[in-house]
DNA sequence: AGCACGCCGACT
DNA sequence: GTCGGCGTGCTC
């Protein structure tokens, strides 16, 4: 009878999506599902997550390799995660490996090296001089990999420069030197060493007094009776060399400690208690969550609470009873960086007890947070979603703030989405879960209609605030009246008003760059980027071309390609352009942009923010990203430029983000005591999320919106799989993709719930040289659906991409 | 993913 | 004839 471990492996292959069998050795005999190990792969040792084991009744039926090693002192995934992995894997149509990944720090845990040494059986001196009659450059290499072996590869790329790949794959050929796969593990703990005294103060006081003639080494004696510790890397604080603290050690008047070194980048923020008292809105609101709480059973809120109504406090009152309960508490924000003032406020209240997951951390300071979390020295966690899959021993609370944010989709695989993801966290748990929102998904609300969660209002603005008066300027009224500019009047009187007042303002537009297509005027040629199917985009930066999809820049052409006439012009407004013409309308301005552009660097966004915080400028311009989660009480105006320009995209979705953005932008005014102003430009005044958004009234959009969307069928009346299908020719994509339909059609040719929609080119069909064919699946319920693709062997096919419940269809 | 195996064209 | 191009298939 033999155990038999059950291991993915952990590559990002498509087309293995199966256990490999191996022998379990004896010293590793505890070794069970969930265990993550080091395996011999072909002749590499990678990383493998042990799924199951199997019993083998006849031992050494077949030969298996053994598992080489295990790379944590305990299982790492428990029954939870292995659970909601396979729930990911099967939801989504994705691979195990690929699901599982997400709940490790880091891509895998061990790196693979390759390193050579000369073959045993090879006799070096024949084969060298027969090798430097041929390729005399060869017979250097080998001479210097058999003194050095065995040699990392690496190593000898520096020594010999690239070329020596070369000589490398020649001498494996001819079997003159072996290749060795090393493993190393990755993000480990990290240890530094700590002297301490071995005997007590007075003891070792006495020893000083007979050491008067070794200056250093009472230095150190002296150190530790005032610290009782110092770390190795400290030394110097002290004065005191190495060779000092062996002396010492040797004597037996010190010891030396190895101690695990935690990494915590976000250690040194401040941590003041702040005493807020809550409004009576945050107090009910509170009183129908904590009691769900208390049961330790999974419920789901949605806090439908209009902007500036002080969601954040309730998630911190929230979260600080699952404390009480020493419980644990996942924080889900959309993006990190943009929420910076979150993550303060709950490191205000929490302290230490707060793991902050950054996408900038090191997979070793991921680890160690992580770790943390797992040993339970913190209790909350808090960031973008990959924060969901937290190594959280006993999650109590998951708040999943601005849920309707797209961000929460993973686009690529496994394209989960972080909101069913915590739903069934939570479910396992028995935790509760809340979902705040101005404007919730349509989805989230429909379920919460049905029953699905429990409701939550907050419709009163803090301290009374009110919400902003919104103006809505049709910008073909504005043409007609001769006006070209991109500023309306009412938005120009409006801004000049503000800023004569002393007040702030900010500007939205959804386009970054200068100009957003460069077009001939003779023959209406578009210039296009050469690797995507899209227009480039001008920026004044630099005077370049360039393409917002593969990045790559080009110079603008001086004639037509087309053509060759020199009448190349640049169209559409970006917020470069804005910027300036804001500078000509208001020379004395003081103007701060604000988009991916001017954001590059790491705090850039907070250092914006902050400036415009301190009232270092008027006016605020910028994409998105303006428009997210700040709270500075003088803005009292906000213009949107083009608010409607997402209408216009082939997506479902386009109206809930209009509708969305508009609540946002408009939500930043008038936070304080003063009443703020919107001015909203648009083409389409007349639509429903224009006019919903400008009024702020969700009850109305929704109700236009889910009819929509129930006529369409499109969620949440019926589910959507996006598949695309890519290739480097055009028609290949197009063959491809017929194929899949034709076979999909004769799988379900007895359903009718199924329409199948396409194939057709992607809304942007080539992105860096490649094509991409879309195929809509929209089913009242997807579960044979999953069941033909997964048969049809599709998700396993590296040219076909699979996106179930996609954020959008294009 | 890597890496061997294997079948074709461009060279000594 | 050999070297090296890349297409195919396998890894317990």
């Amino acid at each position: 009878m033999q155990r038999i471990a059950q291991v993915l492996i952990n590559i990002t292959t498509k087309n293995i999506n199966k256990a490999f069998s191996y022998s379990i050795p004896d010293h590793l005999d505890y070794v069970d599902a969930g265990w993550r190990v080091l395996v011999p792969f072909g002749n590499r040792k990678l990383e493998g997550f042990v799924i199951d084991i199997i019993i083998e009744e006849d031992s050494n039926r077949i030969e298996l390799k053994p598992i080489i090693d295990i790379l944590d002192n305990d299982k790492w995934f428990d029954e939870h995660m292995m659970h909601t992995a396979r729930w990911i894997s099967e939801y989504y149509l994705c691979n195990l490996v690929d699901a599982m990944r997400l709940f490790i720090p880091g891509k895998s845990g061990v790196k693979s090296v390759v390193a050579y040494s000369v073959e045993m059986e090879v006799d070096t001196e024949t084969t060298l001089v027969a090798l430097s009659a041929k390729y005399p450059e060869y017979s250097q290499v080998l001479s210097y990999i058999e003194t050095h072996s065995p040699i990392l590869s690496v190593k000898l790329e520096k020594k010999f420069g690239p070329s020596v790949l070369k000589a490398i794959r020649y001498l494996v050929r001819n079997k003159i030197i072996i290749a060795e796969s090393i493993a190393k593990k990755m993000g480990t703990h990290r240890y530094k060493t700590i002297m301490s005294l071995l005997m007590d103060a007075e003891a070792t006081r006495e020893q000083i007094s007979k050491l008067a003639k070794k200056p250093a080494q009472c230095r150190l004696l002296q150190y530790l009776i005032d610290h009782g510790q110092l770390a190795s890397d400290e030394l110097k604080k002290s004065n005191t060399s190495h060779e000092t603290v062996k002396k010492l050690v040797q004597d037996g008047l010190i010891k030396l400690e190895k101690v695990q070194v935690v990494r915590d980048s976000y250690a040194d923020i401040c941590k003041a208690k702040n005493d807020i008292s809550l409004t009576a809105e945050q107090q009910q609101v509170l009183e129908k969550i904590m009691p769900k709480m208390e049961a330790r059973k999974f419920q789901s809120f949605l806090l439908h609470g209009i902007t500036g109504s002080g969601k954040t406090q309730v998630y911190i009152e929230a979260v600080a009873a699952a404390r009480q309960k020493n419980r644990q508490a996942i924080v889900l924000v959309p993006e990190i960086a943009l929420t910076s003032q979150i993550v303060s406020r709950f490191k205000a209240r929490f302290g230490d007890d707060v793991v902050v997951m950054h996408s900038k951390l090191s997979t070793g300071e991921r680890y160690d947070a992580w770790q943390r979390l797992r040993g339970k020295q913190a209790g909350i966690v808090i960031g973008a979603r990959s924060a969901i899959f937290a190594p959280l021993p006993d999650v109590g609370i998951i708040i999943m703030d601005e849920e309707h944010e797209f961000t929460y989709k993973q686009e690529e695989t496994p394209r989960y989405h972080t909101r069913q993801v915590a739903i069934t966290r939570a479910t396992l748990s028995g935790a509760v879960v809340i979902m705040g929102s101005a404007t919730p998904a349509i989805e989230t609300y429909f379920q919460t209609q049905m029953g699905q969660h429990t409701l939550l209002l907050m419709s009163k603005r803090i301290a009374n605030a009110n919400l902003p008066a919104v103006t809505i300027v049709d910008m073909r009224e504005e043409l007609r009246k001769k006006r070209r500019s991109v500023i309306s009047l009412p938005l120009q009187e409006l801004l000049q008003e503000t800023i004569s007042r002393g007040e702030q303002a900010i500007i939205l537009l959804n386009r970054r760059g200068y100009a957003t297509f460069v077009m001939c005027r003779e023959c209406g040629h578009i210039v296009r980027c050469k690797h995507c199917d899209i227009s480039l985009v001008y920026h004044s930066v630099g005077k370049k071309l360039k393409c917002h999809y593969c990045q790559c820049i080009e110079t603008v052409p001086d004639i037509c390609p087309e053509c060759n006439s020199r009448y190349i012009r640049f169209f559409g407004t970006g917020t470069q352009k804005l910027q300036e013409e804001i500078v000509t309308l208001f020379p004395h301005i003081r103007v701060v942009r604000m988009d991916q552009d001017t954001t590059g660097g790491r705090m850039a966004y907070d250092r914006i923010l902050e400036a415009f915080a301190k009232g270092e400028y008027d006016l605020l311009l910028g994409t998105q990203m303006v428009a997210k989660g700040h709270d500075v009480k003088n803005v009292t105006a906000v213009g949107i430029i083009a608010a409607d320009s997402i209408l216009n995209l082939p997506d479902f979705r386009a109206a809930e983000r209009v509708y969305a953005l508009l609540t946002q932008a408009a939500g930043r005014a008038g936070r304080g005591d003063k009443a703020g102003k919107v001015v909203v430009q648009t083409y389409n005044p007349e639509h429903y999320a224009v006019q919903a958004g400008a009024n702020q009234d969700y009850q109305s959009f929704y109700e236009s919106e889910i009819v929509y969307r129930k006529a369409l069928c499109y969620p949440p009346y019926g589910q959507i799989i996006k598949l695309t299908v890519q290739a480097k020719e055009e028609s290949m994509a197009r063959n491809q993709a017929e194929q899949i339909i034709k076979e999909l059609r004769s799988l379900m040719a007895e359903s009718k719930t199924v329409e199948i929609i396409g194939p057709f080119p992607a809304p942007i069909a080539k992105v860096n040289d490649i094509f991409r064919m879309n195929i809509i699946i929209k089913a009242k319920d997807l579960t044979n659906v999953r069941a033909y693709i997964t048969s049809m062997g599709l998700t396993i096919r590296p040219d076909v991409m699979i996106d179930v419940e996609p954020v959008s269809i294009m």
